[in-house]
DNA sequence: AAGGCAGGTACCACCCTTTG
DNA sequence: CAAAGGGTGGTACCTGCCTT
């Protein structure tokens, strides 16, 4: 019986950046597995290719990064974030505690947690992700890490406490910059199988504040990176969705279709926080999305308020003022 | 063909101990 | 008491064999 995992969180919220995601402009519709659901070493080459774009996903020899390693960059995102919220200077390289990370994203602290943490950077810093995005009709093919490295420091003087140095790679960095922030449920922590942590990442992504979404089962099996049979992965839905564990979302499955539905009615519109962003913040300062320095694609503002809005809903026209009041629609 | 079922492998939580 | 480490058992995805 699949329980889901005690709530030892105490915050209410968490940010993150979707940086599954950030292949935006001619990939905006791309969500390609990069994580691997599998628990035993997956060490397949992951390949996409759509409209003439190549993206390949390549482990080391210590295997794909794991959707449970993902939470290692969800943290880093939401610390990050967090931090330029409150104007404080941030940068590629990042230092924390061990100890923090576990208890940010709800896990205990048991020895092979640390052991699992450190497996976790080594296939974070290992698979290397390939692509050959066009800008301004120049094809350039770059090669990029999950993380860029990481140094772990053992301070044994005072605490105990193991502090780790993360370099941040451009691709993940610059998505933080350009303030891809989604607010993710705390107890998306707390779903125990990978399949259902994708679940609630593609039902925030697609269904959003729509009252509903459908897929069909094979396309959704595609889109989460499952690469068992469809039976199989029809057997594990069943019981997914009897378990009924997704934070914000219901799932239903009849002939092969999925249909996501809001768990509860969505936020009035109005209310909507869009990653913070208050007329006072952006008059008189540059929108970090048009951070001069940043070489990464830019998102147009368009995508960007589908993205906070959901991709059938309508984009409050507050919003969109705001926007031409600042010149950037 | 299609579903049932068990085994492999590695991960993670739980419990307990050690360390500062 | 908080932080870190170790051992053990449950769990999840995939694979492949077996049955219907």
């Amino acid at each position: 019986m699949n329980k889901l995992l005690p709530d030892r969180s105490k915050q209410n919220n968490f940010f993150i950046c979707d940086i599954t995601d950030t292949f935006k402009d001619d990939m905006s519709s791309m969500e390609h597995p990069i994580f691997s659901l599998n628990k035993a070493i997956d060490t397949r080459v992951l390949r996409y290719e759509r409209n003439n774009v190549v993206i390949e996903v390549s482990p080391s020899v210590k295997g794909l990064a794991t959707i449970y390693d993902k939470d290692i960059l969800l943290y880093l995102a939401s610390a990050l974030v967090n931090a330029k919220n409150n104007n404080e200077a941030i940068s590629k390289a990042v230092k924390f505690s061990a100890y923090d990370y576990l208890a940010a994203t709800n896990k205990s602290f048991g020895g092979t947690q640390y052991q699992v943490f450190k497996d976790g950077l080594e296939r974070l810093a290992g698979t290397r992700i390939q692509t050959n995005i066009k800008t301004n009709s120049v094809e350039i093919t770059s090669n990029f890490g999950l993380i860029e490295s990481f140094t772990i420091i053992k301070e044994n003087s005072k605490s105990k406490a193991i502090a780790v140095e993360v370099v941040l790679s451009d691709w993940f960095y610059n998505s933080i910059l350009g303030n891809e922030v989604l607010t993710i449920h705390r107890d998306y922590f707390r779903l125990r199988k990978p399949t259902e942590r994708r679940l609630y990442e593609l039902a925030r992504k697609h269904c959003g504040n729509q009252p509903s979404w459908k897929i069909k089962l094979s396309t959704i099996q595609e889109k989460l990176g499952i690469t068992s049979q469809l039976k199989q992965f029809r057997f594990n839905m069943r019981s997914i969705i009897s378990d009924n564990h997704l934070p914000e979302y219901n799932i239903q499955m009849e002939n092969d279709v999925v249909t996501f539905t809001r768990k509860q009615s969505p936020k009035p519109i109005s209310n909507y926080q869009f990653s913070k962003i208050t007329k006072e913040d952006k008059v008189d300062k540059p929108s970090p999305i048009r951070k001069k320095d940043s070489d990464m694609p830019i998102l147009d503002e368009y995508a960007l308020a589908r993205r906070r809005f959901g991709d059938a809903a309508v984009i409050p026209e507050e919003y969109v003022e705001l926007l031409k009041s600042q010149g950037r629609w």
